[in-house]
DNA sequence: ATTATCTATAGATCTATAGATAATGC
DNA sequence: ATTATCTATAGATCTATAGATAATGC
């Protein structure tokens, strides 16, 4: 049953790309490479062929996941010159990151399992925190460049504890409470809860 | 090898006792039952003698440990009445938190795991982070009992937020940057760093 | 006699591999 | 002939249980 050169590459991204949700989910250890691939319409076994081992595949997940965040603020910045950050906390301390693990940001969702790991996946999100940090601190207030950078782990801080907290609470009121006051907080504008 | 009736009772202590640092350490599914009853120089077997299952003693070791939480916090607000923020966030955003999982706050170090389970567990989590909310809003600053409620999610989401972040990156100026920004940022005081 | 612990194991799950199968592409 | 996928399984790990063992406490 082989398939064309074509078809393998896009299988590969296939599973890259529901790997990159399942994972988002469940966690690393919360999903099976048999999972994986089931939902792939693949068989288990043939997951070798792309990838050396799982841990390959959660570094190349990580990698996709960690640039596409990167990618995704970048844009939001510049398609609102005038209010970049409104429109980056819009989209991220939000319902819809609270309620969409599966396609949101991959460092909310990995964060606690990547820190007692080590190794490459670890120094993949090290990076990736830092670069988000710089970005933030281009458009946050502060009088000063430094003032500006301080307010930049601040602010990653206050987000991505927000969300995760919003996750964490089952009640409804309790977690948009989460949201809603660190929206204003962040940059004071009206809560759109979406 | 029956024991006395009071050495049972101390072998429970010790298995919650040991449970509460393992798990908070490598998260509920990061360690197994045979692990935990080795490291009380236990044999796997006795484990279901002291518990039904290994969720009635996740379930357990959580409400002991949340109620270990809102102790301590109380304990640390009570010493220090002329300062009370401080002391939390000294004890809290601090490097001794990053450092020692297996001895630090059980929200942090587990938050993720439960926000992906549902069940007694979950509805712990979500009662506790409640109650810190309600504790947070007694010392936060604020001109109305409504904005030092706000400020009580807030504070809580970015002290969370902070330790997590700092646990999360391996370079060690990165995250002493997260934590003490952040403790600046909520109580304007020299960061001790410990 | 009761009961806390230990030994041994059943049953489920997971990563990874070996060998078979069958379609591609020179 | 090459190679991507599939079938089947080895080997490891984990939760939970059954039956044996041996010390407690009436």
């Amino acid at each position: 049953m082989r398939v064309s050169r074509e078809k393998f590459a896009e299988n590969r991204q296939k599973i890259l790309e529901v790997a990159g949700v399942m994972f988002r989910e469940n966690g690393f250890d919360g999903v099976g490479v048999a999972d994986i691939m089931k939902a792939c319409g693949l068989t288990h076994g043939g997951f070798y062929g792309h990838f050396q081992s799982k841990e390959e595949l959660q570094l190349e997940v990580s990698r996709a996941l960690i640039a596409r965040v990167e990618v995704r603020w970048k844009a939001l910045i510049a398609d609102a010159p005038d209010r970049p950050l409104e429109a980056l906390l819009d989209h991220y301390v939000s319902w819809c990151s609270v309620d969409n693990p599966g396609s949101s940001c991959v460092f909310v969702a990995l964060m606690e399992e990547v820190s007692r790991s080590s190794g490459a996946v670890r120094e993949t999100f090290n990076d990736g925190l830092s670069t988000l940090v710089d970005i933030l601190a281009e458009i946050v207030p502060g009088e000063t460049p430094e003032e500006r950078r301080k307010n930049g782990f601040t602010t990653l801080s206050s987000m991505m504890g927000a969300v995760s907290l919003a996750r964490a609470v089952e009640n409804r009121d309790l977690a948009g409470q989460f949201l809603s006051t660190m929206r204003e907080k962040l940059a004071p504008a009206k809560f759109v809860g979406a």
